[in-house]
DNA sequence: CTACTTCCACAACGAACAGTTGTGTCCGGT
DNA sequence: ACCGGACACAACTGTTCGTTGTGGAAGTAG
């Protein structure tokens, strides 16, 4: 029993003729008959008078007609449901401190009228975040991730890179400095703790610390931020990376730096997962925002080979 | 869009796996997966998630299940509301003193479960009611009419026959005889006010004065069955014919004798009209009613020759 | 009264669809 | 590593739904 069939019947109903409940439908007169006859055959009853000036209901119909058009508000409201964009997009930010909260934010700003929810997800890493996007629990997830490694189902595009700065305080040696190489911090203690092993963000600094011999301390225990923050403030040799866009209190609580790095500069690349056929408008949208208004990328540049430039 | 699609979808919403659903449904696993993958297509968005242990609704999915849900309510009502059986079987009487009104009336005595509703349309002649059962403003219609004489689209059988009795007052000739041959009144008046020419009772009473060679007076204006009680009463000539099974007051009111005829006895003949196919249970029970515990009909009859008995 | 128009239903035919069976792929458990 | 369960894909087939062409019934105009 097909819906349309529901449809032929109101628009029979509410013109009272076939002919014209047919040019409405955009299908011929006998395809309207057929469909009112299959509809009587099925309920067992007939719902129409036909005579030769057109066909209305009789009590049956009369009946019917109500309950058809219930019937169709139902569906419409079915498919309204879940009609691509009907609900905020989810995105998984990761942290809401770090680049891709920040873009997200900028977005919303830029774009008040697209709904869409930052959710962190907690997840260890890019197979656990895409295996997430399949499974509908957001529609999109920041990660760093080699593209030509995308799961079967996953659309992923690189959106959003975050050039790295050292984050020093008032009495480390760079202090002071416009900008560093990273081959200028081999030798300084680079401390990031809170990085798990198997995540992205562990091989990602793993790779960093054997192209420019640094030693970063991607381990040992997270106190907070705010532990961090004091560490960095009252050590002279003690530093660590930050994304240039990545969001946090010293500037008000700490007398902390940022020393940009170039030549090259380390690029954290953010790749955006999505499911392959997601429609949903506000994700086409943050797309679009972040392919153009993204900030803009050095040319000298270093990523892991593994992101396979 | 079919709602098979949605019983699907709810079967493996609810079950959590095809080949479950497949069997509630009685069809393939194979076809359930084309459904809900026809049906993804439509909204355009996945709804379940597909994993090696069954599959299970995603956040689309939980929000579409409901309205799917509602959906289907809205389509059993829509069923449900013009199920045979599901209103009353309206049966037009003709008049609620005469012989049809009195056999329905017997019958929903015997079957108070049944649900029906007596109506008057007061139509002209037979092929007006067979108009009106055709566009299904009754169920059903009591007439007198030739059953191969019978309009396209409605279904005829002769159900109730009614043998005529002369009703006079305690003055008539015929007062006090046990019974009576039509042939006996001929030379005696015989009175039926408000027969309108054109119907079928016009020709039924032309078809028995001819036959036996009565005076009738079918026409005239009719003051109500009061003043034709009144008239009978009083008069040591009138007479008028009435239905064995027509019930009136004037045992209570008049002191007026029903003198049965035979020899043969005027029998006047109700076919029950209903649309072909009409499959309202109390219209198969009215009928099977009527043909088991009508009222028995004597073997001397006269019917018009156009009644084709 | 006849001819014309209007409206719906029937018939024949082709395309599309939904079902079937058989097979493949992916994943998790042993 | 293998096996079994669960879903998807492929090929095939019968049904269905649409189309065009035509017919019949009933009203309408000349």
């Amino acid at each position: 029993m097909d819906v349309e069939a529901l449809r032929t019947f109101v628009a029979v109903a509410e013109t009272g003729q076939f002919q014209i409940a047919a040019d409405e439908l955009g299908i011929s007169q006998q395809a309207v008959s057929k469909r009112i006859a299959t509809l009587e055959r099925h309920v067992k009853v007939t719902l129409l008078v036909r005579t030769s000036r057109g066909s209305r209901l009789n009590l049956d119909g009369q009946l019917f007609l109500p309950h058809a058009k219930k019937v169709l508000a139902a569906f419409e409201e079915a498919e309204q449901a879940v009609r691509p964009g009907s609900r905020p997009l989810r995105v998984d930010v990761l942290n809401r401190r770090i680049a891709p909260a920040q873009a997200v934010y900028q977005f919303y700003r830029s774009h008040p009228e697209m709904s869409l929810d930052a959710v962190t997800l907690n997840n260890e890493n890019a197979a656990q975040a895409a295996q997430a996007v399949l499974e509908g629990t957001v529609d999109a997830s920041f990660r760093a991730l080699p593209v030509d490694q995308v799961p079967a189902g996953i659309s992923a595009e690189r959106l959003l890179d975050a050039p790295l700065e050292l984050l020093v305080g008032p009495g480390h040696p760079l202090a002071n400095a416009p900008w560093a190489r990273p081959a200028d911090l081999a030798g300084h203690r680079i401390w990031i703790p809170g990085i798990r092993p198997g995540t992205e963000w562990a091989e990602f600094y793993q790779a960093l610390s054997e192209a420019f011999g640094l030693s970063i301390d991607a381990l040992g225990p997270n106190f907070g931020d705010e532990a961090l923050m004091d560490a960095l403030a009252d050590s002279a040799s003690l530093a660590t990376l930050v994304g240039s866009g990545d969001r946090y209190l010293w500037p008000q609580t700490h007398d902390l730096r940022r020393i940009p790095l170039r030549e090259p500069t380390p690029v954290y690349t953010h790749v955006l997962l999505s499911r392959a056929g997601d429609q949903h408008p506000v994700l086409s949208a943050l797309r679009d925002h972040l392919r153009t208004s993204g900030p803009r990328t050095p040319d000298d540049v270093w990523v892991p080979d593994w992101i396979n430039r």
